[in-house]
DNA sequence: CATACGTGGAA
DNA sequence: TTTCCAAGTAT
């Protein structure tokens, strides 16, 4: 197998974007915020959001001080409200059970709310430069391509860490940098669509490249339509609480226009399940309590 | 393990 | 206009 970690490395500290996690020493509270918002939200619409909320909220101790309603309300448009409060609940555990410090071992971060394989792995390298391996969409895609040979990866599954896993260098901090550049790689020029492989400083060892560039098939499943959806309602929901000018909305008066009153009933009614609303004498609010 | 879960920009 | 896609997680 090629070497994928000393060329990736080199091109990484030429070529990185200056983002705000990766300031020296950003802290692992930041670098935990980030990764959250990250989920599945683009790069660029997540760094004003996350300086906004590092802002008001500069340790999980004050965040957790704050009723999740709060959160949800910070965390506007971003998309995935439940992020929101997972990540409020993750504070409450980390002030709870950690003395207000994000811990460091990948089996206490994935016990916290929200966190799953890569934010727990992304904690434990990015802010304490641990050797784990750090597998997102943008890693699964490069060494479907490099390594593989397929046009695509297939579903996200355990054998990622594995393969990542064998392509980390020894040493801790040219692991952590691997891991990096190769999400960046990944985000920049071995992207989904048109890839840029004429800059890419891998292409001399790609497997996909070597093999004339297949299309090997896309076992990804896609998107359900968002127009007229459940996800759709509920947001819509969600966004005339969060711009109420009062805690507490006649549950009458929510997109009481709304094409689908069943879709809209039952959207407030999983919201509530999610505990991203309260219902209080036909009225909703914003969740007080944890 | 397949599915639900927001939002907006680019192709 | 429609479709694709974005530093995933919980159930």
């Amino acid at each position: 197998m090629p070497d994928l970690a000393a060329p990736l490395i080199a091109w990484y500290r030429r070529n990185a974007r200056e983002l705000p996690w990766r300031a020296p020493s950003f802290g692992a509270w930041g670098t935990l915020v980030s990764e959250f918002m990250l989920q599945q939200t683009p790069v660029a619409r997540v760094v004003p959001h996350l300086e906004a909320w590092l802002g008001r909220w500069p340790t999980p101790a004050t965040l957790a001080g704050d009723p999740p309603a709060e959160a949800v309300r910070q965390w506007a448009n971003l998309g995935y409200p439940r992020r929101a409060l997972w990540l409020h609940r993750a504070a409450v555990e980390i002030r709870d059970r950690h003395d207000g410090v994000v811990p460091r071992d990948v089996e206490a971060l994935l016990a916290l709310t929200g966190i799953g394989d890569y934010t727990a792995r992304a904690v434990a390298v990015f802010a304490y430069g641990d050797r784990h391996p750090v597998v997102d969409t943008n890693t699964r895609r490069v060494i479907a391509r490099a390594v593989a040979g397929r046009s695509q990866p297939g579903s996200p599954a355990k054998a990622d860490l594995v393969a990542m896993n064998a392509l980390l260098p020894a040493d801790d901090t040219d692991a952590a940098v691997f891991n990096a550049a190769t999400m960046e790689l990944g985000a920049v020029v071995c992207t989904a669509r048109a890839p840029k492989c004429e800059a890419c400083p891998v292409a001399s060892m790609c497997a996909w490249r070597a093999a004339g560039y297949p299309d090997t098939g896309d076992d990804r499943r896609r998107q359900a339509r968002y127009e007229g959806s459940d996800r759709q309602t509920r947001g819509a929901v969600l966004k005339t609480l969060r711009d109420a000018s009062t805690h507490d909305v006649p549950q009458d008066a929510v997109i009481p226009d709304w094409p689908d009153a069943a879709q809209r009933d039952r959207a407030i009614d999983s919201l509530i399940a999610d505990g991203l609303l309260e219902a209080s004498g036909g009225h909703l609010r914003l969740p007080r309590e944890v």
